[in-house]
DNA sequence: AATTCCAGAGAACAGTTGTTAACTGATGAC
DNA sequence: GTCATCAGTTAACAACTGTTCTCTGGAATT
């Protein structure tokens, strides 16, 4: 089924990866409307015109990031608000998701949380498109626990909604403690149990 | 009391706040990473020397716009969170006070919400510090509720800063919502209500 | 084997940037 | 009234930016 693909086309896919990847790099100390071309080719070992064959400009290198920064966090979302277990164990299960995604991949966590209201308006929209999708699918999750009976969809979405937020300002925060001492982490994960906690302490009683 | 400027420091503080006001319109489009200090001083009017007599840098014009985008904003946290009235009515007043706000100082608000994680570190310091105080502020403010009764410090800090998180998301939803019909700005207004109401409900069965 | 394609290189462009130094002239202190 | 202060100016600097056009050499197509 799968094409090989061309010694050319294969080139041409790795330099693209060595851009993006040099991108991000250079992104943990700068936001994306500062990024120039040149730095970036620079970066990379490449003459500045080689920017050109793969992007026209640094936005449209910001939105090919967000595709590879979000895109591959979608089957992750259906795990993180699983129906199995009990809710206790779920919260629990969910911050530890986060917690090693940020270990995992900081720089892309990092890209996320900066231009999602950066400066960058096609990056800002494509960010928005992908957490709106996310939330789409936490609401399909949500919806299939027991618990949503009798939940309008309009307030299944806006749980859902409050639930990618949390999400993302967990992530920001863990981000924040990656290089601190153990301690700090573990105050990060307190913290963000209980909020998840008290925010499914208020889904209990929504219909009361 | 107060001691009337001098022709001279009066003057320069008019300057200086011609920079902030050419700044943060600049900034509509662009993160401060970006924004030159050229470009500001061409849109003040000015020599791009005369800059130097104000700050050291863009990254320090920026601390100074944290202050004053967020220093103002203090006494209006009390009210926000006051406690008179039925809880109904005290989240109806809240997001009515931040739609309002958003409504007056719009780059402010885009200013805070786009810095909070961008890629100026000092700025970001400025930021977190601002909102710690914020939240520090809102606890002392719940503690005064008789509804607080039994809560521990640790857990109505965790409440503070969920609600200061959520107030940034609603303000920077109306901020998106600045320029839509007002059909878009009602379903914001609704989100946000039903959001801080769930958080309520939490709130009333934490101790169950 | 001959020909087309195309990722990347090279050179040059006008325009921009932050920062330095030495200046001007009104204001403030005495 | 004299002199020091200092907000803002002018001129110049090397270094950098995005973009254009032309060229090259190996891969792909025929």
């Amino acid at each position: 089924m799968s094409h090989t693909l061309g010694i050319r086309q294969a080139q041409k896919q790795k330099t693209r990866q060595a851009f993006l990847d040099a991108a991000l790099a250079l992104l943990e100390e700068q936001s994306l409307s500062s990024l120039g071309l040149r730095e970036v080719t620079r970066a990379v070992g490449v003459a500045p015109t080689a920017f050109y064959r793969h992007f026209r400009s640094t936005a449209d290198l910001g939105v090919a990031l967000v595709d590879e920064a979000l895109g591959s966090l979608h089957p992750m979302v259906r795990t993180t608000v699983s129906t199995t277990g009990d809710s206790e164990e779920r919260i629990w299960r969910a911050i530890e998701l986060i917690a090693r995604h940020v270990d995992a991949y900081p720089a892309h966590v990092r890209f996320i949380a900066r231009e999602r209201h950066g400066g960058v308006q096609p990056v800002r929209e494509a960010i928005r498109a992908q957490l709106v999708r996310f939330a789409e699918e936490v609401k399909t999750e949500l919806a299939k626990d027991p618990e949503a009976a009798g939940w309008s969809d309009d307030d299944l979405l806006m749980l859902a909604h409050l639930y990618v937020d949390q999400m993302l300002i967990t992530a920001s925060l863990f981000l924040e403690a990656l290089e601190a001492p153990a301690e700090e982490r573990e105050r990060v994960t307190q913290l963000a149990t209980r909020q998840l906690r008290l925010i499914t302490i208020g889904r209990g009683h929504w219909l009361d």
